[in-house]
DNA sequence: TCTTTTCGACAACCACGTTGACTACTCTAG
DNA sequence: CTAGAGTAGTCAACGTGGTTGTCGAAAAGA
C-alpha cells in the first residue's frame, strides 16, 4: 500500500476531543477567509450569520415567518435579522398584494451580488484545499463527512452558532 | 487503484459551498451528541461555550484576565462567563494570597467531572465515526484537516461561535 | 518614591436569541 | 354570511455573550 504523504514517521495517536476541534478549525478557516475576501470587495459589514440568512431568503424571497422556519429560529428573531440586513442594504421588505398580512423579504441587487461573490470565493477556497491535499484526498474528506452526517449537512439552521 | 467504497456509481460534482457546510455539520453533530450525553448524566445546563471556557481554565485555574486572553475575548467578557459558570456550580473564585488584586478561577469538582465526562464522550463518538468510516478513513480525515488548518486547530478562542 | 501596569469590577451598549401579548388579516365551517 | 381559528407581523421584556470606557486598589519597575 503506497502512502506518499506519510513520510515514514509514525502517526501520533489522536484524542477524541481533537476531532471536533479539527472540524471547527476547518470550518472557521473557510468562513474567516470568505469574510476577509468579502470585506475586500465592498462587503465589510457582512457577518457569517447573514450569509446563512441570505441563502435562506434565496432568489424568490420569503416571509419573515418562513425565514424563521428555515433558519430554525422564531419569527421574531427572523424579523430582527431582516431588520439588520435591510439596514445594511442587503434585503428589503415589499408588501404582498395577494395577502395584506404578509411582507415579502427579498434580496436587493447588493444582496444578490454578495451571494454570487460568496459562491465564487468558496469555489476558490475549495480549489486551494485541493491544491494542498490533492483532489483525491479532498473528495474523500467530503465523502467521509457526508457519510457520517448524512443529509443533515445542508440545513441552514445554524443561527446562533456565529459571531464575527 | 482499488477504491472499495465507490460502489461503481459516479460521484456527484461538489460545490465549493458544501465544504464548510459539511465541516460545520460534522462539528455540530459531535457537539450536539456530547451535550445530549452530558444532559443525561447530570449536566443539563452545560452549554457548548462553557466547555471551551472550562477547558481554558484547566486543572490549575486561571485569573479572569488570563482566561480572556486564552479565549480571545476581553477580560470583562471572561469575567461574565465565570459568573455564569460559578452560578451553575462549575467554577469558583478564590482569592490569591500572593497578590491581592487577583482572584483565581478554579473548577469545582463538578466542573472537573464535566470535563472528564466530556473527554470520555468524545472518545466514544470518535469510536462511532471509526465504525462508520473505518479506522483508516477516519485517520485520513483527521490528517487531511490538520494539513489544511495547521496548528491553528487547537486554539480555544471559539467564543461567540456558540449558542445552544 | 513615584509612575506605570495590571486586576477586577461597574456601567452602558450592541447583537442575537427567547416568550408572551397584541392587532390585522385570511381561511374555513356551519 | 358570519363566527372562530389560524397566520403574519410587531412590540415589549428579558437572557446571554460580547464590546468599550472608567475606576480604585494593588503590584512592579524606574
Amino acid at each position: 500500500m503506497t502512502e506518499p504523504e506519510r513520510h515514514g514517521r509514525e502517526r501520533r495517536e489522536r484524542w477524541g476531543f481533537e476531532l471536533p476541534l479539527l472540524l471547527f478549525a476547518g470550518f472557521r478557516s473557510l468562513i474567516d477567509q470568505l469574510h476577509a475576501e468579502l470585506a475586500d470587495h465592498g462587503h465589510p459589514d457582512l457577518r457569517p450569520a447573514y450569509g446563512f440568512a441570505m441563502q435562506a431568503i434565496g432568489r424568490d424571497g420569503v416571509t419573515a415567518s418562513e425565514l424563521g422556519r428555515r433558519l430554525g429560529v422564531s419569527k421574531q428573531a427572523a424579523g430582527k435579522t431582516v431588520d439588520r440586513l435591510a439596514a445594511l442594504g442587503y434585503a428589503e421588505r415589499v408588501a404582498d398584494p395577494a395577502d395584506a398580512r404578509r411582507k415579502l423579504v427579498r434580496l436587493t441587487p447588493r444582496g444578490q451580488d454578495a451571494l454570487v461573490l460568496s459562491g465564487a470565493v468558496f469555489e476558490e477556497l475549495r480549489g486551494q484545499w485541493g491544491d494542498q491535499l490533492g483532489q483525491e484526498r479532498l473528495t474523500e474528506l467530503e465523502d467521509a463527512l457526508e457519510t457520517v452526517v448524512g443529509p443533515a449537512a445542508f440545513r441552514l439552521d445554524a443561527a446562533g452558532w456565529f459571531a464575527d
